[in-house]
DNA sequence: CTGAAAGCGCTTACAG
DNA sequence: CTGAAAGCGCTTACAG
């Protein structure tokens, strides 16, 4: 089947009946419609996107960008595919299909992006691993295109997004480990310059203070988030003269490298040392002893980022009413063994 | 900037020598193209897809069709993306793009890839996580489109495809296995009805046979490719009157989850049970004992699937002239310790 | 080397 | 309720 013009001609009728009978036009006869879409289901026609969109100015499309880096690869670990698949549940209610967009490595984000924007083949972006300073914000805000973005950005104060709670993470974790007697708690930070990293850390200075407990950038370890970079954070923490009672690591794989190097120096997490870390991963759950660790649904994350993003769209927007267009995006402490004991002054 | 006229009309020319220019047309003259180019650029113009596409038949975009299933939300761990990557590297060089479509949890791989192609948003299409029989093999070659598959499948004698040696896999581990003395190797199979996992037992099946060993059906389990799924194995296999002395697992995470299920039951991974696990992942270099896996560049099978696409589409096959198109990905066995003990008559 | 015009496949006012 | 026609934004023979 190649077009509506044949289909029109195997059914006697002109094309534009056609279109509006598929298009579940009122002004069509049901007897007409009926005859068309039994037509269009066997012959397997569908309509061009191409000429839809050229001529309804909009591709029912929805592009979600992310970037393939090189951390991103190793570490995401199908965040994105979970989110994913929150967003499409969504999306999927208004016939609205969700592409992914991956940006090669040896492209600028900023570039690839208006490339996407330009050739307008979605009516809609996500946006992802929004740096601290994002220029991409700016971008789509000018493009007039209606987006949102998985993660807030300073570039972003005014524009729609949801992110993870980094902030009543990092809050959380110090209350805990200071009820526990903790007062050297180190953390572990990106590597790059993405957003949740400076909001993490700034949450866990913010914490430090309200308790009282200087801030020390010593106990502030940028690493990897990966099994090697949860590894290397041990690795410099043991080299500290004044070493850390706890930690609190960024992202859950580290747990592992981490587990692995303090063990190797005869420290035992758990006892010797306390562990918090975010987030709750499958793979956490095989750690000896388990990982004191943070909860969320990211599936609903998804589901969350999609309504903020209808709730922009002209077309949608009655759908969604609401007021807010950011959400903060709660986790929960699920209480492990890895921090399960209380500090007795030692030294 | 809105469209081709604006621009022409900024530049006070016809609409034709502004396309003519843009797209690197000979025949234009060189004073013309710099000043549509500047302006272009200036005014931040890039073609509407939609337009291109009807008038050129063409997209320029190239589609991962990928299956968020649940299984695969858990255990993909970024293949995808680093397939993504080689993908991306050939595709770059042909100004084609990559776009990931994500069928969703909910609606049928078949209607879903059914739609992408008659909606026509794409050039070709790359289909993974291929079943034994598989009818979008069928639907593809009928749409005639042209596509490639990272996987084979029954269904995919003609057609081109791209897969790791699942088979070559097998048969290295059994040889290996049986040379250090063992005669009852239990394997994990994947609980789907992925090919790969067809594939795998008949590679296993072969090899025993050529060692002159009787195939077990009880040495075959069935799990999720998961840490849990690998603990699960152990539990199944401890629970044998007559069990196996080794095993091969399909998936490296899996081997966490075995690890810890025989170690509970006393039994040690590298001494009392020879493990081989396939395939190499950064986070099993901390299992102890280092792990028997095999090694490949899942991003250079990104770059060959790309190529071979590439030589079956009409537009490109001029410059990827092959006779095969259809490639077993090897892999190569990376001695660890979870294997490296000989077997004793012990029964 | 450039312009005018046709037409890709659709949807949608507009008549009737 | 249906048909004829315009036009979305492009590219590309075709004239000149």
């Amino acid at each position: 089947m190649k077009g509506i013009r044949q289909l029109a001609e195997h059914l006697d009728i002109s094309i534009g009946t056609v279109s509006r009978a598929l298009n579940g036009k009122p002004d069509v006869n049901e007897e007409t419609r009926k005859r068309v879409l039994a037509a269009a289901e066997q012959l397997g026609y569908v309509a061009n996107q191409s000429g839809r969109s050229l001529r309804q100015g909009t591709t029912n499309v929805i592009g979600l960008m992310i970037q393939s880096s090189r951390e991103t690869v190793e570490n995401s670990d199908n965040f994105f595919l979970t989110v994913t698949g929150g967003l499409q549940s969504v999306f999927s209610r208004h016939k609205l299909d969700l592409i992914m967009l991956p940006c090669p490595h040896d492209e600028d984000p900023y570039e690839y992006l208006k490339r996407m924007v330009a050739r307008r083949i979605v009516d809609a972006l996500i946006i992802s691993e929004t740096q601290r300073v994002d220029k991409r914000f700016d971008l789509l805000a000018k493009a007039k295109i209606p987006f949102a973005a998985l993660g807030r950005s300073l570039s972003g104060t005014q524009h729609p997004w949801a992110d993870l709670d980094f902030d009543g993470v990092a809050n959380a974790a110090v209350d805990r480990l200071v009820a526990h007697g903790h007062r050297r708690i180190a953390v572990s930070a990106p590597s790059s310059d993405i957003n949740l990293g400076f909001i993490f850390v700034d949450g866990y200075r913010r914490a430090l203070e309200r308790h009282g407990i200087d801030y020390d950038p010593a106990l502030v370890i940028r690493a990897k988030s990966s099994e090697q970079g949860g590894y290397q954070v041990a690795d410099e923490l043991l080299r500290l003269e004044n070493g850390p009672t706890a930690v609190i690591l960024i992202y859950e794989l580290m747990a592992i490298g981490f587990y692995r190097r303090v063990m190797e120096a005869g420290i035992i997490p758990g006892r010797d040392i306390a562990v918090v870390s975010f987030r709750e991963a499958p793979r956490a759950k095989f750690l000896q002893p388990a990982l004191t660790c943070f909860r969320t649904s990211v599936h609903d994350l998804g589901v969350e980022l999609a309504e903020i993003l209808l709730s922009s769209m002209p077309a949608y927007s009655h759908e969604y009413p609401r007021k807010a267009r950011q959400t903060v995006w709660p986790l929960e402490l699920i209480p492990g063994e890895s921090d399960a004991f209380q500090l007795t002054v030692k030294k």
